[in-house]
DNA sequence: TTATAATGCTAATACGTATTACTAATTCCA
DNA sequence: TGGAATTAGTAATACGTATTAGCATTATAA
């Protein structure tokens, strides 16, 4: 049984006409609707009878090699440096997903490395394997939308990269986040304010460091250039980053902290803790990204939440747009959101 | 430019011909390699000429059509209940994606919820969009496992389904994990252990629970049913599982309380913080994953670190084996290994 | 020297679909 | 009533590849 089911070939369109008692061609009319086709009634009843009793399926290869084209859009998965969790990309990836299969479009996922990296979305384009490709984790003069501008190859990338390049993309607005996150801060009294951030040529890192300034600037604080460290994403450079700031003299030392992401944010927290800070009392911490992890952490984190399905949904808009009509478009700026916990706002403490 | 660029039709193996002065069937012949054919040194170094000239690139679809296969594995995602990062299930892919790759395949991601999950599975193997599947996150008397035999497609999964069934599988041992968490705490002389769990019907809760129980047998203790809390994998059912298992009368409170998740202990510890327990000197928690959190939490967790690499190697090994010969593996079980840490570790904590 | 085998290549075909060009029968309109 | 227009369908073809069958030409064996 095994065999003669894995040796049965699927059933084609022939097979479906056969048992209508109709041409080939009328089955490719009716399953797709072609518009200007004239197909009775009864016969469309007659061929749709015959699709269910055989379970007919039309085969996507043979598709999209008649329309010249793929249902798939391509997805480059950066090799992670660490092991941190990626929140942030796990709901992008899950929102543009969801996207794209209302479109009729799967996602075809790959992995890439920091040097090859261009040459595998060039391939897969030339191979026919992909329609498009939806970009994360752009950074600085991103070498991989240089080449695909270049290339003319459709794509939307969540994240900007390059002030002089025009290209469809999709971000959230981080200097404006870190522009809540320090308004907050000095609304509460603080005056000296630290961040840990990425190195430089990150482009979401210079946002959010913009953002830090231009907020401490509307508050008429100039910041001390120690007040800002820098690592990789990951939970050990808030760890460090924290003892860092907190080895500073007392009179340059920062009692509020800003973090680019949830994760330096645990760090930095963890640290604190470690040399004997209230997080809350004695200091504010706060993260970026609003992890789930977020509100249960202790004291909950302060946090900016992105609205993460509207950059899923955005991104397949555009890049629908660029299959379809064949133009490139602009870029959208979504705006995130603060959301106050505990581990900065001083007043919701009890005592002190 | 760019509409000459884009309507430009990519070269295909006739072209390739043309240039070389060869047949179609000769530039085939040569860049497949086909046994059985010869074909001078003079005429592959020209039409490789050729190739390169043309910048031609085999196209996908049309070799899918011809060969009636197609180089895409299906993966689907449980739509997240709760914005939880799931780690385990990241790095996980990534090693499945790397796998694939080195033998040729791509990954094609598709979104399941959990009524209509196992449709969607065969709509993409009748298509012919995918040659096989592979499964994570799977159930006792999962659906979709059971369809998958049922209809003989090809595919293999992470996690176990029933005992009854007979499907090629990689799992990590989760009894045998929880049988070390069990021996490392009654070893530090705990008598009185908790167990923060999932709901019944988990196929890998119900591994480590039975590690929980043999573990607390092989030291001669009776758990009190009191002792196992359930709830979905949040940070919150840890919080609100710890307070449970803390409100215990003194006599049956448990003094050492084992996690199924790390997400889970986060929770569990933040709770045991907030009423006023120190973990690691009044309290003892463990958690499963060891994520990479686990190390910077506040005491550092101890934790259970699986084999990923090892299981989407061995996934990949097994589904290729079912497609190129037709016949179903086995199981394969691997062992996980523990890592103490402070939050389990009394003796290496300072004082008491 | 001649039949046979190996070498180096090509022509023809099929995979399953979408689409264009066409035909026969019917309906419409003046 | 008769020609045009519409209706309902079909035949043929192309997309780009892999493969089978076959055909010269040269090398080998008897």
């Amino acid at each position: 049984m095994t065999e003669e089911t894995r040796k049965r070939r699927r059933p084609s369109m022939s097979d479906v006409a056969r048992l209508a008692g109709v041409s080939q061609t009328t089955v490719s009319f009716i399953l797709n609707d072609t518009p200007g086709s004239s197909i009775t009634q009864e016969t469309r009843a007659r061929v749709w009878q015959a699709v269910q009793e055989l379970g007919y399926r039309p085969n996507v290869s043979a598709r999209n090699l008649r329309t010249q084209s793929t249902n798939l859009i391509g997805y480059g998965f950066h090799v992670p440096l660490t092991n941190e969790p990626q929140p942030i990309l796990d709901r992008f990836l899950y929102s543009t997903i969801r996207s794209l299969e209302a479109a009729g479009y799967h996602l075809l996922t790959f992995m890439i490395d920091l040097q090859d990296g261009a040459a595998v979305y060039r391939e897969l384009y030339r191979r026919g394997q992909v329609a498009g490709f939806v970009l994360a984790n752009t950074n600085d003069n991103d070498p991989r939308i240089e080449q695909l501008i270049d290339e003319d190859i459709p794509f939307a990338a969540f994240g900007r990269a390059n002030d002089a390049w025009s290209f469809p993309w999709v971000d959230v607005d981080g200097v404006n986040g870190l522009e809540q996150v320090i308004q907050h801060l000095t609304a509460n009294g603080h005056t000296r304010i630290g961040l840990i951030t990425w190195p430089p040529g990150s482009r979401a890192g210079s946002h959010r460091e913009a953002g830090y300034r231009s907020g401490l600037a509307a508050a008429g604080i100039d910041p001390d250039p120690a007040w800002v460290v820098r690592g990789e994403n990951t939970v050990q450079t808030g760890a460090e980053g924290m003892r860092a700031l907190l080895a500073l003299p007392e009179d340059r030392r920062p009692a509020a902290i800003a973090c680019v992401s949830d994760t330096i944010a645990i760090g930095a927290m963890s640290s604190a803790a470690v040399e004997g800070y209230v997080v809350g009392r004695d200091l504010a911490v706060t993260g970026y990204d609003d992890s789930s992890l977020a509100t249960y952490l202790h004291p909950p984190l302060t946090s900016i939440r992105q609205p993460i399905g509207d950059v899923g949904r955005e991104i397949v808009r555009l890049l629908l747009h660029q299959l379809e009509r064949k133009d490139r478009g602009g870029g959208t700026l979504l705006k995130p959101r603060l959301v106050v916990r505990d581990s900065s706002d001083f007043r919701r403490l009890p005592g002190e």
